[in-house]
RNA sequence: UGUCCCAUGGUGUAAUUGGCAACACGUCUGUUUUUGGUACAGAAGAGUUCAGGUUCGAGACCUGAUGGGACAACCA
């Protein structure tokens, strides 16, 4: 059934180009990929989407993928951000079994693939400063112009690459150069350094090495290495591709297996900023509290936030792969969460801000313990004990003083069905000075009860509410988007820190749910009735439990009157 | 005044390889419901950027234009 669902589905791009090679027996019909993120920051949505078609792609063909850490520039990258990233990869359900490789494994390697290039006379040692480089490098519609130092002999450049490795030389004062094409109509191919000087503490090789590898001399070289085929990653690597095949024409023997670049559309969310440089801003001057703040677009964040990994994934398949420049709604991702926490997530009551209803013909000391369904989804999840008794919780602005005709909640002389329990008739309510409701008085039916109603009472409102005696206060964050523009990151006068919402988080901790969330653990998922679904933060304790909501229920009534 | 890539409802992705455009989200309407959730039913919304060409027939192929994107880090 599972391989019918893959048949029927129509392939992407991508796979349209595996099938083929597969048809040709490219590789003798072997299929190996890899995600390659460097560990420089956290991985967030838009890494999902590649993870999940490369990773995705090893599951469909039942083919390895690897996990590679593209670790060639030691000072922006940490031991901190490759724990985080397998973290990630794993919660969000893959697999790399043994294979996970650094780029730094193959250090020495590309060092002897560099020598190479210089014996064949495609690579020189070059002395320019980054202004002259910048200067001789000619612009995308002017050539560039020869290096001084392109035509060095071979011996010369083997002796000054040597020292480069020895330290024999300062940071930055020499370089390790294809030789090219300095007028390329590609930037790309005019002499591209393969090889720079850089003292700078590796979290891996530590300070063995001062030179290190650049992306385009390291990347292609090292799925060479791994005999990966396909080798997917996005768009703006595109110009980098000829330089990739270059490379790897200079190393590969005749008839060699080499990999494939294809290069996919990366993924845009609206309202959503998705650069780890700009990412990493907002953690570094406090914007947010971290990585794993709730309203970032990482991996750890929306974890933390209450999604799912299954929605992720299912989110990665539904917005697709092709090679066309995307903005995708984050209703979409939004929905992904609703569709799988609406099948997963127990229902329970909570009150966010909170007003007493007093029932006033309720027996004072009586409690029921009444029976409510955990999930109406799903009959296995079973049933809960909720108490009720003569004062509940209601939500603040589920009662109107002057409640317009479409509003189907608590007014003067209205009735609701107290969810699960019984129809109630609103007979009055006590402000303060100041005007503020205090307490909304009403008169139950006792005839109205939940699942033993001997009276059928027709009412349009159905409230959520938590005994007093017996509820117990937690702490709610609501989350809204950090970004009050579709797209932050698109203006030419503005910068993406002036649309931060100040009013991203809100939070409340004056709120009340039911007893049966006293033993709650992070990650754990409830849909609150009628106001969303959330999470048990990681911070949450015994005596302090806070909710992170994931996403709001859709509330038609609050929705037209904005 | 360069090279490369892209162009399908509001958004994203399809279209069995040339047979008059489908799916999902969103929007709207209705039904059911002890969640204004869910489920179900239905509606509106593109004639495929434009102009030529090939063809009995083009969203698909060719040419040109237009629009958008990428490329000038000792970043990846």
């Amino acid at each position: 059934m599972e391989n019918e669902k893959i048949e029927n589905k129509s392939l992407n791009f991508i796979e349209q180009i595996i099938e083929k090679d597969l048809e040709n027996n490219k590789n003798g019909g072997r299929l190996h990929f890899r995600f390659p993120p460097e560990p420089n920051g956290y991985l967030h949505i838009g890494h999902a989407k590649a993870i999940c078609l490369s990773f995705g792609l090893g599951l469909h063909y039942k083919t390895k993928v690897n996990l590679r850490f593209d670790d060639t520039n030691p000072s922006k990258e940490s031991i901190e951000y490759v724990d985080s990233i397998k973290k990630d990869v794993k919660w969000l359900g893959f697999d790399w079994d043994d294979r996970e490789y650094y780029t730094s494994n193959y250090f020495e390697d590309l060092y002897q693939m560099g020598v190479k290039l210089i014996e064949k006379g495609k690579a020189y040692v070059c002395e320019l400063s980054p202004e002259e480089i910048a200067k001789q490098k000619g612009t995308p519609t002017e050539p560039g112009q020869n290096s001084p130092y392109r035509d060095r002999s071979v011996e010369k450049n083997l002796e000054l690459f040597k020292k480069m490795r020895d330290g024999e030389f300062e940071d930055g004062t020499k370089m390790l150069r294809a030789k090219i094409d300095m007028a390329s109509s590609n930037m790309h191919m005019r002499d591209p350094i393969m090889y720079r000087i850089r003292r700078a503490h590796h979290h891996r090789t530590g300070d063995d090495w001062c030179i290190y590898p650049m992306y385009d001399f390291a990347h292609g070289q090292s799925d060479f290495i791994e005999k990966i085929t396909h080798s997917l990653c996005t768009l703006e690597f595109e110009v980098h591709r000829p330089l990739y095949d270059w490379f790897i024409d200079q190393i590969a023997e005749e008839g060699e297996d080499r990999p494939r670049q294809i290069e996919f559309a990366r993924l845009n969310l609206s309202y959503t900023i998705m650069s780890k440089r700009k990412l990493l801003e907002l953690v570094e001057e406090g914007f947010v509290e971290g990585w794993d703040d709730p309203r970032m677009p990482t991996i750890s964040g929306l974890r933390r936030r209450g999604f799912t990994a299954a929605s992720i994934r299912n989110f990665a398949e539904t917005i697709g792969i092709a090679k066309r420049n995307n903005v995708i709604d984050v209703a979409l991702l939004e929905h992904s969460v609703k569709d799988d926490l609406n099948k997963i997530a127990p229902r329970v009551m909570g009150v966010i801000d909170p007003v007493k209803l007093i029932i006033d013909n309720y027996p004072q000391d009586k409690t029921e313990e009444l029976e409510l369904i955990n999930n109406p989804e799903d009959e296995s999840m079973g049933s809960r004990i909720v108490p009720f008794s003569k004062e509940v919780y209601i939500e603040r602005n589920d009662f109107m003083e002057e409640p317009p005709k479409k509003f189907f909640r608590l007014g003067p002389d209205r009735m609701v069905r107290l969810k699960g329990a019984y129809v109630v008739k609103c007979t009055g309510y006590d402000k303060d000075e100041t005007g503020k409701i205090t307490a909304v008085h009403c008169e139950y039916d006792p005839e109205t009860k939940s699942g033993s109603a001997t009276k059928q009472v027709k009412v349009k409102g159905i409230l959520h509410w938590v005994s007093v005696k017996h509820g117990i206060k937690v702490e709610v964050r609501q989350y809204d988007r950090l970004f009050n523009d579709p797209d932050p990151d698109g203006h030419k006068d503005k910068g993406f820190k002036d649309f931060i919402n100040p009013n991203s988080l809100e939070i409340f901790n004056e709120c009340y749910v039911e007893p049966s969330l006293k033993d709650v653990k992070p990650e754990d998922n409830f849909q609150f009735q009628r106001l969303g679904y959330f999470c048990v933060d990681k911070n949450s304790t015994k005596n302090n439990i806070i909710f992170n909501r994931t996403v709001p229920l859709r509330d038609n009534w609050s929705k037209k009157n904005k």
